[in-house]
DNA sequence: GCCGTTTTCGGCCCGACTGTTTTCAGTCG
């Protein structure tokens, strides 16, 4: 059983747990425990069969949790698990998904009238019986009517492109309201997570009344959830919430800092404070004896200090190591968007492409780049004019007599995206791939294959001498394709074996690796290049997204190749600018 | 269920808003 298996049976305890009305510090141990374990960078089963090691070792786990992954791995089921799908209705779980609905009212809901499908409660609801329960009236049965669409389509995230899309349109129509003296984005937006749950928006304001009078204005909004004194909530027309805070300038640092999170992130920075005999709420920081005394709140930067911590990247505020950073000002230096000297995973018209070569490679030099790669389909991807071995080497004909005639500092690498054929070999022959400049190989067919017959693919390419990174390592469409099948821990052995690389996609449809892979291949110390998969100019502005999501897996600039200035990418990939990978064969450890 | 530079027991982050209530529980973030 793999660590991520093992985490979601954890999640599902303690959604029945928390259904069950089991003490809340019992509901968030088993959180933090999946979170833990989704999050190692090595399997649990590893870690149990070397008796040198102790899974109690990492934070979250304690004796229960490491006894239940024991078993888990043993057996592949967790009794208690089972016992409680057993005596817990599974209308429970969906009925939460309700907005308003939590875990008393679906457990009295479901007792008291019996209800044992969502379909069954919207006609409970329709015959007015929800209303006669204890604790319930007309205006909670009218919102779990109005909410059960909602459940149905709930587990709605925005990708990060749309989210970006949605907070560009409620800046615009949010500027025009005079009465705003500030406002910022919070939320999993700021710390740039891939998708987005909902949008949080901070105000600050003399005129509450002003400011949420013009957010209802907003064109797309469907529905007002709440709207109080300070907080107002909507939904927008694909059910997507919003939410908007009002707070005052000398708080505004400390509701930022709050409503960026993450919870956990939270949770870790509110625990210290009452360590240090302080209380931190998003008004401000005080003494845990004088709480109305504010000591500060204006900025992030005072709040983090007042508690001992340098300020902390929103990217990295997850809860899991910030924190001893912050103490102790040992950050890793994340790597940036002005870093990147090069994009080496670009098509063109040649194959599916919708700009010549020429007009990228002149997008990209007025991007700042020093270099790219040209790296069109091969053949197999006949949907999208692959190329074959004759159309290929003209194309790299006119690559090299574009490079004589640009001016220096910038050049083109004679590039390939070689799919790698269901049976396993390469789209190419080795003949023509070692004439290349740069070779991305990528799974795009087969992807239903059995996780060893993909597995076996991408390590026969990694294999191939010729071959420099694999792209989209796990072939994932955030909200529409899972990953394919894959043993990602051999393939992490096989790019170390092998000296190779490994792409972050940076396309928001993909980010692929995703935040837990690529800190996992970092620690095996597998150097990372980041492509945009541009299949156009505007493509090439993806990069954004790529940073973003290597940041949050503290990826530095030396361990992104494509910071690296050309020569010292092309020496480490074993070839020369004037010279053939057939003179400069790759060590081959 | 986890955890420890006061602690192996007794804590565990904190506030806004709503609806159903006559002072607060439930939900949410």
């Amino acid at each position: 059983m793999d660590n991520g298996s093992i985490a979601d049976i954890f999640d599902e305890m303690a959604e029945l747990l928390e259904l069950r009305g089991e003490n809340q510090f019992r509901v968030r141990a088993y959180r933090n425990g999946s979170k833990t374990i989704r999050e190692l960078t090595e399997q649990v089963s590893d870690i149990l069969a070397d008796k040198s090691r102790d899974l109690r070792t990492f934070s979250g786990i304690g004796d229960t949790l490491a006894d239940k992954c024991k078993v888990l791995v043993e057996t592949g089921k967790l009794p208690q698990l089972e016992e409680l799908r057993a005596n817990t209705p599974a209308v429970l779980v969906k009925m939460t998904r309700i907005p308003g609905v939590g875990a008393k009212k679906a457990m009295l809901m479901q007792k008291e009238l019996g209800i044992q499908s969502l379909e069954e409660l919207r006609q409970a609801c329709l015959d007015q019986k929800v209303r006669a329960l204890k604790g319930f009236g007309a205006k909670t049965e009218e919102a779990i009517l109005a909410g059960l669409d909602i459940a149905e389509s709930a587990a709605l995230r925005l990708r990060i492109d749309r989210a970006e899309h949605l907070v560009q349109r409620l800046k615009n129509h949010l500027s025009s309201c005079t009465a705003i003296q500030k406002m910022e984005f919070a939320g999993s937006y700021r710390r740039g997570k891939e998708t987005i749950g909902d949008i949080d928006i901070l105000i600050v304001s003399d005129d509450h009344d002003a400011v949420m009078n013009r957010f209802q204005e907003f064109p797309v909004l469907i529905s007002v959830i709440v709207r109080g004194d300070t907080k107002m909530s909507i939904r927008v027309d694909n059910q997507f919430q919003v939410d908007l805070r009002v707070v005052p300038q000398e708080s505004f640092g400390a509701a930022l800092q709050y409503f960026t999170g993450s919870k956990e992130h939270n949770v870790a920075v509110r625990g210290r404070a009452r360590k240090l005999g302080m209380t931190v709420n998003e008004y401000g920081v005080a003494k845990i004896e004088s709480p109305d005394q504010l000591l500060c709140g204006r900025t992030e930067e005072e709040l983090y200090e007042i508690l001992g911590l340098k300020w902390i990247a929103p990217e990295l505020r997850e809860g899991r190591h910030e924190l001893h950073w912050a103490e102790k000002d040992e950050f890793p230096e994340l790597v940036q968007l002005g870093d990147i000297v090069g994009d080496l995973h670009m098509h063109t018209t040649e194959s599916d492409g919708s700009n010549s070569m020429d007009e990228m490679a002149a997008a990209a030099r007025a991007r700042g780049l020093q270099y790219i790669a040209i790296t069109d389909h091969s053949k197999r991807v006949s949907m999208a004019r692959g190329l074959d071995a004759a159309r290929l080497l003209a194309q790299w004909e006119v690559v090299d007599r574009v490079n004589t005639t640009r001016p220096a500092g910038f050049r083109i690498l004679k590039g390939i995206e070689c799919d790698i054929l269901e049976a396993g070999p390469l789209d190419l022959p080795d003949e023509v791939l070692a004439q290349a400049d740069w070779v991305l190989a990528s799974v795009h067919y087969g992807q239903k294959q059995s996780k060893e017959q993909i597995t076996d693919r991408i390590l026969g390419a990694l294999a191939n001498p010729h071959v420099d990174a694999i792209a989209h390592p796990t072939g994932r469409l955030l909200g529409s394709r899972p990953p394919y099948e894959v043993d990602l821990q051999a393939v992490f052995q096989a790019a170390v074996a092998h000296r190779k690389i490994l792409e972050l996609n940076a396309s928001p449809y993909r980010l692929d690796l995703s935040e837990t892979h690529l800190i996992a291949a970092a620690g095996h110390g597998i150097p990372i290049v980041i492509g945009t998969d541009a299949h156009s100019i505007e493509g090439l502005d993806v990069m954004r997204f790529g940073i973003t999501q290597a940041r949050r897996a503290c990826l530095t600039k030396q361990q992104v190749v494509n910071t690296w200035p050309l020569d010292k990418l092309l020496e480490w990939v074993g070839r020369s600018l004037s010279t053939r990978r057939a003179c400069h064969p790759k060590p081959s450890t």
